[in-house]
DNA sequence: TCCGTAACTGCAAACGTTTGCAGCAGAAAT
DNA sequence: ATTTCTGCTGCAAACGTTTGCAGTTACGGA
């Protein structure tokens, strides 16, 4: 029903060909020719159909985005950000939503894989080797994760959970729990390698809690666990985590950061909204959807860029830390950093 | 480089019928053949291209879903929504974002257009004839808005702002402020027109103060103007701007619902964590993302389903609002409901 | 024995583009 | 006047599939 290059190119009297670089490139087809080309195309309300051009030169124009749970507030803004530098490139980012389901990922990368140009994962849930074998089919570049071979951009959160430590040491604590993320996730892995070393340099014991879904609910769940786990402090996989056990904490009678201190990770734009706002480590999203973007699309060029760019974290420190009982540095702590819970 | 059916074909010494066959309709190969495809198209990391099969077909087996601002948490669960309902029915859902954007959304319909087999538009912003002729190329289906010939599915956000004025002059308020949206906003203008026809109603006065972005700045910046305004109770095009403008009047040391009573529109999972938790106008979006969904695959079988399907909303109190200063009913309301702003 | 039928497979034309190559006219250079 | 070049256009082969049609084989029934 829509028309085709044939109907233009029958309506003005001229081969399919000239239609075709009427449209792909101008230049080299007559003015006045193309002035009738593109009246009769206009009128016929003929549109190049992007799947066939795409058979054929290779190329969509379009980048697939592949984030774990659109309804979680950290991936907007990287989302955003990638929209915007691909916007300036010439492409369309499609995102998609895997329901942090593994296998929700394979399938849609198979979805996705002859309709865009590339795919950016975003801390994908699969195994190294199905990302490696999928990156076959299709350029992938990784993001908050790391695969050999693979391009990848991700955020230091090893790092941001170092600083979260010390700054809870520091505040005099010595029990901290740490309530991982969901089991697969690479960042959650980095989180508590770092917690770990970090609690154990200052003499603290972090209790590993976990997994957990990343979500509030996840978090508001684990308030009982946490009140049995007789720590002073907290450090959450994400903000939203940690924004539900302040909530669930809440519920059982004991004060953030009275009682408790809480620490999240990611700085979403909520953060700065509870009562109390949140202590957190924020991560540098936008710079990392940018990131991204440009390393697909250079990766497109040269076939063996697979540079991994390390983006820095900073500690952002609001109302739900507070001195903890053995403020500055007490005694009666003890001098091993136990790392409990399930493995992921 | 990657395997086409002709390296299958040859592999196995077969046509290349044969092993489209056996991917797209296996019945009707012999089992034993259809083992050794299997086994050679496995060996040869074979997929079929879903380009090229769309080309012949005419059938993706995806569906675009167009949304204003993907960082609004309006979105996500009529986004996930739409996701699980297209799984069960063997689709998947490329997700855009517009930025607010009407010559955005154009541009991505046409990246879109063949690469689906319909797309989504949600609450989309350009003209009426813009989206008409786009449905031409592509079948489209629209979200809270309601345009003649098109399949579309809106929330009742007229009554929604009925219920919301209603409680709000039950509550003995008369002087009332409407938030709008942004311009161009069909929910905006139902909101508008059904606030305005509860208020008269009532004997209530609505000043409209607008158009303002859909966000939480968006409030926030409000709050000057609405102290100025002298209304004792808002209403806001949406929860986001609600928040914001609690916000706001908090920084002027106005008091919700103290001072003044807000009601926000959408009820996103924040209201209930915010506090004062929000007073607000629950839209049904999953049910609308099912919906849609829904609506466009039956839309492909038969043409002229163009029916426009309305979801019922509902009021959900919270501590957002209080009784205002003349309580059960006092004299001295104005006896008509005023409507300024800049038109929309 | 012959025929009809069922089960399978191959052939080739599509789907809507792009693009290297060749052809052709006219202008500029020799 | 001949050549070379430039600017434009047409031709046809691709891209990776699907699918109606026809052909082959084997088999059961008459």
């Amino acid at each position: 029903m829509p028309a085709t290059i044939r109907d233009v190119a029958r309506a003005c009297g001229v081969h399919i060909s000239t239609v075709s670089r009427t449209f792909s490139a101008p230049h080299l087809v007559n003015p006045e020719t193309r002035g009738r080309v593109l009246a009769c195309a206009e009128h016929l309300g003929y549109r190049p159909n992007k799947a066939a051009r795409a058979l054929i030169t290779g190329r969509t124009h379009n980048i697939g985005l592949m984030v774990a749970d659109i309804a979680n507030p950290f991936f907007p803004p990287l989302i955003k950000a990638a929209e915007s530098q691909a916007r300036h490139r010439d492409y369309h980012i499609f995102v998609t939503d895997t329901n942090e389901d593994p296998s929700v990922e394979e399938e849609l990368v198979h979805a996705l894989a002859k309709q865009v140009d590339g795919v950016l994962l975003c801390s994908p849930r699969m195994s190294n080797s199905l990302i490696e074998q999928l990156s076959r089919e299709v350029p992938l570049v990784v993001i908050n994760r790391q695969v050999t071979g693979l391009p990848a951009v991700v955020m230091d959160v090893g790092q941001g959970a170092r600083l979260a430590i010390e700054h809870l040491t520091g505040l005099g604590h010595r029990e901290i729990a740490l309530l991982s993320g969901p089991r697969g996730s690479w960042t959650s892995r980095e989180i508590r390698r770092a917690a770990g070393a970090a609690a154990r340099a200052a003499d603290a014991t972090l209790t590993v809690l976990g997994p957990n879904p990343p979500t509030e609910d996840g978090g508001q769940s684990m308030a009982d666990q946490v009140r049995r786990a007789e720590v002073t402090a907290v450090l959450a996989y994400n903000d939203l985590m940690a924004i539900g056990l302040i909530e669930g904490l809440d519920a059982l009678g004991i004060g953030v950061p009275k009682d408790i201190s809480v620490v999240g990770i990611d700085d979403i734009s909520l953060s700065r909204l509870t009562r109390p706002k949140l202590t957190t480590v924020a991560t540098p999203t936008a710079a990392a959807g940018r990131t991204a973007v440009d390393m697909l699309l250079q990766h497109g060029d040269d076939r063996r860029t697979t540079a991994q760019v390390t983006l820095q974290t900073e500690l952002v420190i609001r109302d739900s830390t507070s001195p903890g009982p053995h403020c500055p540095a007490g005694p009666g702590s003890t001098a091993t950093a136990a790392l409990e819970g399930v493995a992921s």
